[in-house]
DNA sequence: TATTGTCGTGTGACCGGTCACGCAACAGCG
DNA sequence: CGCTGTTGCGTGACCGGTCACACGACAATA
């Protein structure tokens, strides 16, 4: 009488054959079930399944795994750096994969060594996974994923494009420093993200391109490490040696640490120097003054881009439709004006 | 002569027995190659080596797990809301478990609704992870946890302190309250987090304390949503509504929200009103007034609670002795000030 | 020289699923 | 009434590792 209230107490999980001594058919039956094949009577099923819910029956995946030689595993490798646009990348990622009956295993970069990507790449290699989705990789990390020649489809998305849409990353900065030179600013700074960022290149580029566009000379830009710390510093340094009425920022936190420079100096954004940023935090709307930026939709992004990466995997894009690329906007706020002198 | 320049070109990976054939042993032998056996000649390991490197063979998890019963997988349950706090600790996490052999598999809460949380942690369960790892979850979330009764660890990492050490929790909070009441500011008001999340409710907890302890009447905290956006919005109305000389806000976006409200009415920080907010984030440095707040070592915090969760999985903690608690810190700037009437 | 113990390696079964097939029961058809 | 086709389910092998055990070679011991 001291039976224990389940089934059986064995300590170890329930398979198959278990499910199906208690229901009274084949494991192959059981099978059948968990894979909804349609060539079941109802009356089965529902002994099968009820026989699952009693001994709360939960599929081994590393067992199927093994037999069907699919993993159903995405690997996403993180960026070095997390921010809140990877952040929220990487969620909208996860979101669209567990829909789609994927589980996402992580990993981060340490660095960006050569050796380093290798043994993440690998890490992830190692659990099988079908596919690979590189999460803003600094530009050294995408040679070294081509020339592995990994037997999984390889899915980069940088925060401004995926890379199957090349052709409108430099837009938004074009966009932003268009806004500046529309104001009437002419000589206009530029402080960079890192040189081995994809994003940093191709904002850098757009800054370069529309300056160029506009017969105006750039500067040659400062090269931070997407930090407001930097930004400060950067700023502290470049309020000195620079005459500029403006300055385009690789991103809102630089753009930030930049203003905080301009206060710490006794001069004002915008009444002396306009300052625009890149990526529209959403804490930008309320620093002092709000933060002129260009928005990205992240997790559209986020979401395009393992969309894609599941349509490579044969998997019926749920009416997904084509990448629509118009996800960058100019956001004009109180941080640029027209210069005064 | 139109040979393959690989071995074998079958398309499939190559198992142990593929190693075994080339290397002239049996597949055990291989098998105690990649475990590291001690009992192996090491000649017979060189030729197994070279044969592994050869074929670019590398062991297949999923038969691993299947035939030791151990996934080396830990789950983790990230928040609905995605942070500076919480990406950092998920990042730390994710190393600490790299560095032992385990890998990460990760999903994010949609919503707190029970069936949604239920849903989530069913889809970690079936990839058999050997651990749960819960990320700032909602107060909600614990209990559905417990309730549970999963047959693996689970560990709870809120970022006021793991679920083990629970006595300093509300310390931060009434750290930063204590400093505005020493500067003199009575009437106080506090800009909470959520209702359901843990560290919400520890932050109010600290705030309500401290008062209490210096027989100051609390003001009934506001719940917000972290969100600078929400910070703003409560600072309009509680600056019309309130006579108070100084904020505590529940963390730094919606301290950051509020200082935009004092300065939108036309007053200012700190001359008109104190603010102090809570985590520290990179950017709170650098706001305008750069902001006082509380510090916390979110890596610091992800690790330790990594580092619990590996030892209690019994694996050997390479040293990290008990967890030291003092990861709290009121770091003042300048965003709080004497009172000035 | 026979016995015992250790070292290094091989053999068969097994983990929990899936796949390819086999097969009984029954229906439709000439 | 026999033939064929379909439906519904069961059997054996297999995925790629690991585990328990067996076994031969050789050294130490009696």
């Amino acid at each position: 009488m001291s039976d224990t209230e389940t089934p059986d107490a064995t300590g170890k999980a329930p398979s198959i054959r278990d499910v199906a001594r208690l229901a009274g058919v084949s494991y192959q039956t059981v099978s059948r079930v968990i894979n909804n094949s349609p060539q079941l009577r109802p009356e089965t099923a529902a002994k099968v399944r009820s026989a699952i819910a009693e001994l709360k029956f939960v599929p081994n995946q590393a067992a199927r795994a093994l037999a069907t030689n699919r993993s159903r595993l995405i690997g996403v490798l993180g960026p070095r750096m997390t921010t809140h646009g990877t952040s929220a990348m990487v969620q909208a990622i996860e979101s669209v994969a567990r829909a789609a009956g994927y589980r996402l295993t992580l990993t981060n970069l340490a660095t960006s060594a050569a050796d380093d990507v290798r043994a993440s790449i690998d890490h992830l290699m190692q659990q099988s996974v079908e596919g690979l989705i590189a999460v803003a990789p600094q530009t050294r990390v995408v040679p070294i994923l081509d020339e592995l020649k990994l037997p999984v489809p390889v899915q980069i998305v940088a925060s401004t494009g995926t890379s199957s849409s090349h052709n409108d990353q430099t837009a938004g900065a074009r966009a932003a420093v268009r806004h500046l030179i529309e104001l009437g600013h002419s000589r206009i700074l530029h402080i960079a993200g890192p040189r081995d960022w994809v994003e940093a290149d191709h904002r850098m580029r757009g800054y370069l391109a529309e300056m160029d566009a506009n017969d105006l000379t750039p500067r040659p830009p400062v090269l931070g490490d997407w930090t407001a710390q930097f930004g400060f510093e950067a700023g502290l340094e470049l309020l000195r040696t620079e005459d500029a009425t403006a300055v385009f920022a690789g991103n809102d936190h630089m753009a930030l640490g930049f203003m905080h420079a301009v206060r710490a100096i006794g001069r004002s954004v915008p009444e002396d120097i306009s300052v625009v940023g890149f990526d529209d935090v959403p804490e930008s709307a309320h620093l002092w003054p709000p933060l002129t930026t260009v928005r990205q939709d992240f997790a559209g992004i986020g979401a395009r881009a393992i969309t894609d990466l599941l349509s490579r995997l044969g998997e019926s894009s749920d009416a997904v439709g084509p990448s629509e690329p118009d996800h960058l906007r100019l956001i004009v706020r109180s941080s640029t004006a027209p210069p005064s002198r």
